[in-house]
DNA sequence: GACCGGATCCGT
DNA sequence: CGGATCCGGTCT
C-alpha cells in the first residue's frame, strides 16, 4: 500500500508546493488490480490574485474545488478535447492549484505523457476524477513520495508559464532539467 | 438562448 | 501557423 502525501503538504503557498511536486509519483487506481503510475516532471502554479488562474474572477461551479481544502484534484475540460489535471493548494478559502504538465511513465515512450492534455488522455483522467480527495489513502488518485533510487537529486529549471495569454510572463513553471518527458524546453528561463 | 474564447496537440 | 471540437462563463 502507498501512503499519500499529507494535506499539510498541499496547504501551503502554491509557489512552494509546485516545485516540490517534481519527482513525486501519481498513482491512479483504475480497478482493484489495475494501477497506473507516473512521475511528475513538469508543473505550473496558479494562485489567488493571478489573472491566469481559473479562480481569478471568483467562485463558479467549475472552479469551486479550488476554494476548498488542499490536496483535492481539479480536473477541467479544455479546447473541446482535452482534460487537465491540477492539485489544489492553500488552506480552505484561498484558491490555488498546481497544473501537472508532464509525467514520465515507466516502461513507456517518454513522450506519451509529455503535456497536460496528453497525460490525462494516457491515464484516462476525465471530469470523473474532479474533486477527489487525494490525501485519502482509499482515493483512486493519490500522490506519493518517490522511494526509488533516483531520489530527490535532480536539477530543476524554472521558466515562464506557457499556453496562456494572461500573465504569461510569471515565472511559475518548473520542470526537471533535461528530462525527455517535459513538454517544451524552449521558453525563456528565469 | 446565443456567443465566444480557451492552463492543447498535431500536422504542415 | 491553422484546425479540430465543445464546454463554461458571460451577457442578453
Amino acid at each position: 500500500m502507498f501512503k499519500p502525501l499529507k494535506r499539510s503538504f498541499f496547504e501551503r503557498n502554491t509557489l512552494e508546493v509546485a516545485p516540490e511536486l517534481l519527482g513525486k509519483n501519481i498513482i491512479l487506481r483504475q480497478s482493484r488490480k489495475k494501477e497506473r503510475r507516473g512521475i511528475i516532471v513538469e508543473v505550473e502554479a496558479y494562485t489567488n490574485d493571478d489573472p491566469a488562474c481559473h479562480a481569478a474572477r471568483g467562485k463558479t461551479l467549475r472552479n469551486e474545488v479550488m476554494f476548498g481544502p488542499g490536496g483535492f484534484s481539479y480536473v477541467y475540460f479544455i479546447y473541446g478535447m482535452y482534460h487537465c489535471l491540477n492539485f489544489v493548494t492553500e488552506e480552505e478559502g484561498i484558491p490555488g492549484a498546481v497544473l501537472i504538465r508532464a509525467l514520465e511513465i515507466p516502461d513507456e515512450d517518454p513522450r506519451i505523457a509529455s503535456g497536460p492534455g496528453k497525460l490525462c488522455k494516457h491515464l484516462k483522467i476525465t471530469k470523473n476524477h474532479n474533486k477527489l480527495d487525494c490525501c485519502n489513502e482509499d482515493s483512486s488518485l493519490i500522490v506519493t513520495n518517490n522511494n526509488s533510487n533516483k531520489k530527490h537529486c535532480f536539477p530543476i529549471t524554472q521558466t515562464q508559464r506557457i499556453g496562456i495569454s494572461q500573465a504569461s510572463h510569471y515565472p511559475w513553471r518548473w520542470y526537471i532539467k533535461d528530462n525527455p518527458s517535459v513538454s517544451k524546453t524552449i521558453e525563456k528561463r528565469v
